[in-house]
DNA sequence: AGCGCGTCTGAAAGCGCTTGCAGAATGCGC
DNA sequence: GCGCATTCTGCAAGCGCTTTCAGACGCGCT
């Protein structure tokens, strides 16, 4: 109703008698400005309610102090982790951040980005596994580039080293070798593992370094092994689902993530399979709840607010002299009740 | 360092061989243009990778895509369910979120406010239980009476109808009521509550509503039976290891939130008691884990996303006659494994 | 008292875009 | 072929703010 546009700098200035230029300056502390028109400027605003339209000084040349970050699901606790830490770095250094969550649609991921650079976002975060498809990644440099050829920082958590930007790599593959030696040395000799989609980086690594590992050790893992579901919860109580209907007999599961790993727990609880009793199950991330499983959730632990920390730091001192950087965090594998040595 | 400015719309224009004018409406559909001058844009732009500067549209006038999302945490599962809906909501009609995470610090909220104001952010939504503070809902108030009556929208989330604002209201008292007759109705009398800081608006009417119904049965909440914690997994911990230390022998402990819950259970695991044979334990929320724990959880069910989507839908069709509108969705009690009747 | 210097203040020029207004171009009927 | 109605197109005025530049002012000095 009254939709009274907002109080302008102007309406400051006229209001304190002094001109736009120092109102301007007061508020900015840009430069020194006599007291006594300091102290009427500064009452005048906060007597009229005025905020700077952050847009206008945009405009004019001031900084953004906004960020950019694109996620798959907010919803989902690894990323929660990530972005609690990305949201503390960047309230401390007063960025407002802009979350997207593109709920996995590459389209919707590409036009976040435009959406942002649109914004002139002064940097944008990709947090999240990449996609393994030309298309996409064609699609996605086309709108970093002119972005970053425009001044704009470009941070990214775990994705695919081809979109040549700064890096922080959880140590995907090395995290799945050192927990598939773990899980040998535990006796097991057949396992079966959940992963997502192949499309996305993160499984093919988690994957890769855990069967290669494997093999080290002379013990093969066939596709029959492997059971392909979604990223999620119920994809991973999907997935011990179809696992128990194939013929192999495994005495260890290794859910790619752990919010995978948390639906194959109450799937194989409900198929009366006892962990570790009968099952052994690992997952990966050790996301916070796992703990409070039951039995608490053996995984490799990937230190989820640092990764968010380190990519708003990339981000903010974009120092980008020429190499993209990447920072490589290693994950720990924790040994926890839901694994045990196998049924002999 | 080829810091090369962005690419601007006289740019494409020139490139383009036609007018300013007619390069905008032909990026905004805005006018019918010749075909041949329209291609001959189109092409200019998209060759120039030409993203329009979202500032220097909304300050000509065009209206500005992006709402703001205040939470206390985005790593709560609370609160990430509710930010899911707001996110489909949100992405549905091409709005860009903003999303802040206060870490329960109520200066950064208001804080957070008044950057959202300067952004123009069209609406402001708050989530997440507001305090009880009279300093503090004044500054708030200060905040956000100018934004709307700037034309901002302003929705909330479970929050203090104080400030006179749409709201979407879990029926948290209504909820805790229900919760509190059905454990009554399983045979429980000596209960245990483990609060969140009084201080926080959900808190107290959960815990109202719980102790109300209990009174109203002839059972009696002492102080002694309620145990204040943070409104967190260890914060639900800490309270148990609290509570046990106490005189009252409960057979039955509701937390507040199921997140405490959460903690709860592990700190009555370790403790050696079992749940639920020899203590019951109930959360509220229905956070999509704990149907994982062992035992399922007991708790009030909320469409955690259908109130973040109510709360955007309400922000988006603003069309505030005059009173501030209060949408109430109900919460279900679901009873689980980690109830039962006590041990008699 | 007069001069030079340093410090403040204000006028004005944009930042990139939208849009009202007026002039150019097109098509039609006669 | 001419006049008028109907589209299009381009000019120019802002949107609210920052910042450069130059003028105004006050001071200490000779």
């Amino acid at each position: 109703m009254n939709a009274r546009p907002h109080v302008t700098l102007e309406e400051v200035a006229r209001s304190a008698r002094v001109s736009l230029a120092t109102a301007s300056r007061v508020l900015n502390g840009t430069t020194n400005v006599r007291s006594d028109l300091r102290e009427r400027v500064v009452s005048a605003a906060s007597e009229l309610a005025y905020t700077p339209n952050a847009h206008a000084q945009a405009l004019a040349g001031g900084s953004q102090p906004t960020v950019g970050v694109i996620c798959h699901d907010v919803s989902d606790p690894y990323f929660a982790g990530i972005a609690r830490g990305v949201m503390r770095v960047a309230g401390d250094n007063g960025l407002l951040v802009m979350l997207a969550s593109t709920f996995r649609d590459p389209h919707k991921e590409v036009a976040y980005v435009s959406m942002l650079r649109a914004q002139r976002a002064s940097a944008i975060l990709l947090i999240g596994s990449g996609f393994e498809d030309k298309g996409w990644e064609q699609a996605m440099a086309a709108e970093l580039d002119p972005y970053r050829r425009g001044g704009g920082q470009v941070a990214v958590v775990s994705r695919h080293r081809s979109l040549k930007v700064d890096t922080v790599q959880p140590e995907n593959r090395e995290g799945a070798a050192a927990l598939a030696k773990a899980l040998l040395k535990l006796g097991h000799r057949r396992f079966a593992v959940l992963a997502g989609p192949r499309a996305l980086t993160t499984v093919n690594d988690r994957l890769g370094g855990f069967s290669d590992e494997l093999a080290a050790h002379g013990v093969e893992l066939t596709e029959d092994d492997i059971v392909e579901a979604a990223f999620t919860r119920d994809g991973g109580y999907a997935a011990v689902q179809e696992m128990l209907t194939r013929q192999t007999e495994p005495t260890c599961v290794f859910a790619v993530t752990d919010v995978m790993a948390i639906g194959a727990l109450t799937a194989l609880r409900e198929a009366g399979i006892s962990v570790p009793g009968e099952m052994s199950l690992a997952g990966f991330d050790d996301v916070p709840v796992v703990r409070d499983l039951t039995p608490p959730l053996t995984t490799v632990s990937l230190p989820l607010e640092e990764l968010g920390e380190r990519a708003m730091d990339l981000a903010i001192k974009g120092a980008r002299g020429g190499r993209s950087r990447i920072l490589r965090l290693p994950g720990e594998v924790v040994l926890r009740g839901s694994t045990a040595a196998p049924k002999s």
